[in-house]
DNA sequence: CGCGAAAATTGATCTGTGTCAAGTCCTGAC
DNA sequence: GTCAGGACTTGACACAGATCAATTTTCGCG
């Protein structure tokens, strides 16, 4: 019966948006490949980098705190993804408790996961940032059973940096630390963990 | 029939914690009157503040997540709240769709609330920040009828730096700042705003 | 394959904020 | 009222990260 709600099989061209902030949230989307940046624009023209959406989860949650979205998501790379309209989610909502806790879980996962973000980033230094970001990464990877270790990056050191609150060249500067002491392997936009455990040791007690 | 699941009139006196990171979440909670702290304590002792809860705001809601909570409230001042059983209001949500519709706000209102936060401080610096608090306090006061301009503040500048990922003296520094500049009256705890725009147009265009 | 533009790296310098250290001001208890 | 201990303020200094600038690398495209 939830089946019946979902429109799958759709695809995005990277660049293209698939909502808009202000846009009447009229669907859910949960992505099945590629990538996505979640981010808005300030009112002096400045992107700031809420997150990236990997396969497997769900963007437009925060819809429902107003009946619109908050902020633009927009394809790194080519997307296909799943949409379920809110017409045909509402109606099952009063049917299924399974999929109205269900509903309440990823709402609440999304805030818990925003709020200790927000605390571990606010007192780590740029490098345990960089490392926190990569082991975030590498732990989402994990749950869709990609590789944890291996791994290419969809965004641009500039998105990085904007989502963590500091310049690219900073970024870019823990990176090639990381790189020099051996336990991290760049090649542009393409990275090896060769010590996962330094990873989580400088990410600041990533589960 | 709402009426019936709400457990009114309960206390708390200074100090003492509403609810502990890993407890059953066994029931929602709304400030009466009071204002508390979340915080969690990571694995070192450091002391990491989510934020300051507000009358008429409510608390408990990241433990839809995994149905435990996630972090540690306590009273900041005696404290007066509303008490509602999950057991109560399950049961609700199935037969009253404006309810289901008022919870799913209330998460996406403090989901996207967290986001933007988390932005909004990354990018900008430490007086910003300052300004950017005392902004947030002072139109949460005002939505519930008290005065935006003047206050006093329940928390030590301590959990406002750590809110905020800065130190106190950063914090302290910022205050003398501002009363410098003549906008803002400080004495211990007790603020006045003396120009509210000054503040609006620091904390980073907040609505 | 090679060109050009965008992305990323690296270096030099400067500034804001953390850190350490006195000192002063509140506040609550007696 | 006064005393003690915590909360807050202020100052001096060091350093992480921002900023500005110059290359180098990567990658899409003809």
């Amino acid at each position: 019966m939830l089946e019946a709600a979902v429109q799958r099989g759709r695809q995005l061209p990277t660049g293209v948006a698939l909502m808009r902030a202000g846009d009447p949230m009229a669907a859910l989307f949960v992505v099945r490949s590629g990538s996505a940046k979640r981010y808005s624009v300030t009112l002096q023209g400045a992107e700031q980098v809420h997150g990236f959406v990997l396969p497997g989860e769900a963007v437009g949650l925060e819809g429902f705190a107003s009946g619109r979205y908050t902020c633009e998501v927009s394809a790194l790379e080519p997307l296909s993804y799943c949409r379920v309209p809110m017409r045909r989610l509402e109606p099952l909502l009063e049917r299924l408790p399974g999929l109205r806790r269900e509903i309440l879980r990823l709402l609440g996962q999304a805030l818990e996961e925003s709020q200790r973000l927000r605390c571990e980033l606010a007192q780590i230094d740029a490098r345990g940032r960089v490392a926190h970001f990569l082991a975030d990464l590498s732990g989402r990877l994990a749950r869709r059973g990609l590789s944890p270790v291996e791994f290419r990056l969809s965004m641009s050191r500039a998105d990085i940096a904007r989502h963590l609150g500091l310049t690219l060249e900073t970024v870019s500067r823990a990176l090639s630390t990381f790189k020099r002491e051996g336990w991290l392997r760049v090649r542009a936009r393409d990275i090896s963990v060769l010590r996962p455990d330094a990873l989580t040791a400088l990410g600041g007690g990533l589960a």
